[in-house]
DNA sequence: CAACTCTATGCATTCGAATGCATTTTATAA
DNA sequence: TTATAAAATGCATTCGAATGCATAGAGTTG
């Protein structure tokens, strides 16, 4: 009778280790707390009937009881922008190192993020890491709700937030002071969707700088951050201005649309007759078909301090808003000629 | 005094609701409850408190007594692969659809597989999608735990367990035969890692096919998906073999950056001096710049397919193994000549 | 109006682990 | 050996919603 009829066998619980260990329910969950006062002989006897029958702590009713359920929420908006993959991959990591599991919310439009919210509350997660736009009366909802928050890439408007940014302002105006530099005047700027955080800031930040070089009225056209809007975009621009020495994209991704429908629709060769910029420092960026010239966002360090950032304040509530601020890194590529010509 | 002194106030329960409207606590339930037994008057009163409340019923509790959490498992194995965000973000928002949130676990490494699964017994979800690798022994314990399972782009060896795939080998014959139509003779293969499920089965499938067409000792040389392993495996083939006609790439990205160095460190156009094709038919695979020749799995359904599998045998916990074998669709591209020379 | 359905509602229990408090056991000191 | 502190253990309760069962109420019919 090698096959054993087994009874249809429901997970086994700790009043079943309690039980075949011949000790009480509150034992076998003391063996399992950390710091947990037992003796060692006791515990001995437990963990080995535990390990005989399987047993695993009931994650459901361990959050429910203990009011912590090691689960943070990530909320992303566009999983598609191949920048967020590295950074979703990188928090994901991080989070699982330190003991914690992953709710996962990909938001299409950004409208939905109220019934994720009520998602997320239902499932008392113990907090949040966003990477999508909240407005302020849904920050304010956090608060409310005491569940830690942390923004990544985007500050609230006026609401106080914890968040990790990557100081979009400041290497956008690295990227045109370089372009200027090297001589380039008549410039075009392919945007991203105006409800978008990081896209704002890039164009206002160029703008701005170009502005204070004497350069006003540049054209600007929005893209949604795609591959195809970058093309589209760069189209667009020079539909407007028939000649253009520099372009800048706000995304790696649609710079390289840019570049790709500078060389194959309008023949023209990649810094020498156009300089075209991205941001992020994104994969694909760095190919050789591309070698974007571009800010690379640094983001092993700021996953790091996001993930940091919150496990401190799940641990302390009483923590105030904090904002830390990265410098991006410049990456020369080959995209954009950053000499003088002479 | 607009500013309120709010008690420290818990997130109310059903209690709460019960209490502030004058019925009991099951009453409330069944307000919520899909075809609860409930007085169209009471579930209007119920209704109106728990909305001025904020009431949201608390998953945890529900998931613990009803034995269901609405949460699915996801497994994939690398993140940064530039074709699984596109399948991560598919599977995300078709399971949201479905009222389904989604815990994320990302491995790095395969062997993190245990302690993976342990977390997904002790969360209680509904159902696991997996696209990483498990052994038999850990497909068996799916079983055990009665904890629906369906595979991704790839099978087991010998257990049973419902999956969706696309048809590698099939896919993978149809480029060399185009490959061999158009006359190419000296191929080179640039394979995965010798764990990958697809990896392997699209090697064997273009070594068997060459093979049928007399071609033995195919030079093959191993890579790990990424974009520099394409490159990579470019120059080791063409250390080994002087000239090839085509290079067979197992995944798009290696294929890409095959083509760069092709074109970057050996100067061959493509696809006039060297055909290269790729698999998987990924975002960066149509861009201009590379057009990869390849084939293109039907993301959209085949995810649609793994989650309605999943959901069925949520559903219906006798359902026997399935497998979905989806047929992957030619893209011509302009990496690869696919017509005779003359 | 009595007899009987059928619908609403409440009561009590359940899911599985954590924890404050009381009690027993063990170790240490006097 | 006894007094006392300290460690180990058990008991009982708690978290918040779902649900089987009993019952109260509304509605129908003769």
């Amino acid at each position: 009778m090698s096959e054993e009829i087994k009874p249809p066998m429901r997970r086994p619980t700790s009043y079943d280790v309690a039980r075949e260990a011949g000790v009480s329910q509150s034992a076998v969950s003391r063996c399992f707390a950390p710091g947990g006062s037992i003796a060692p002989k006791t515990r001995a006897r437990i963990v080995k009937v535990a390990t005989q029958l399987g047993y695993r702590p009931n994650a459901l009713a361990q959050g429910l009881i203990s009011g912590r359920t090691k689960i943070v929420a990530l909320l992303i908006s566009n999983l598609t922008n191949l920048y967020y993959p590295e950074v979703l991959a990188e928090l994901t990591r991080r989070l699982t190192e330190r003991d914690t599991r992953v709710l996962l919310f990909s938001l299409g439009a950004e409208s939905d993020v109220d019934g994720v919210l009520d998602q997320v509350w239902r499932h008392s997660v113990d907090g949040v890491i966003c990477a999508a736009r909240l407005s302020d009366e849904q920050i304010l909802l956090f608060a409310e709700h005491r569940v830690p928050l942390v923004l990544y890439n985007r500050m609230p408007d006026t609401a106080q937030a914890a968040s990790v940014c990557c100081d979009s302002a400041a290497g956008e105006r690295e990227l045109v002071e370089k372009l200027l530099a090297a001589g380039h005047r008549r410039f075009g700027i392919i945007a991203g969707p105006d409800d978008s955080y990081v896209g704002e800031e890039r164009r206002r930040a160029a703008l701005a700088r170009l502005a204070d070089a004497g350069l006003q009225d540049v054209a600007v056209v929005r893209g949604d951050f795609s591959y195809e809007s970058g093309g589209a975009g760069l189209r667009a621009l020079l539909d407007k201005e028939k000649t253009l020495d520099a372009v800048i994209a706000v995304s790696d991704l649609m710079a390289i649309g840019a570049i790709d429908t500078a060389r194959d629709v309008f023949d023209l060769r990649i810094p020498h007759d156009m300089s075209i910029v991205g941001f992020d420092g994104s994969g694909p960026a760095s190919w050789t078909s591309y070698q974007v010239t571009s800010i690379q966002q640094p983001v092993a360090r700021m996953t790091k301090a996001a993930v940091m950032m919150l496990i401190e304040r799940i641990e302390d509530d009483s923590a105030t808003a904090e904002r830390r601020l990265f410098a991006g890194k410049f990456i020369a590529g080959k995209s954009a000629r950053i000499t003088p010509r002479f």
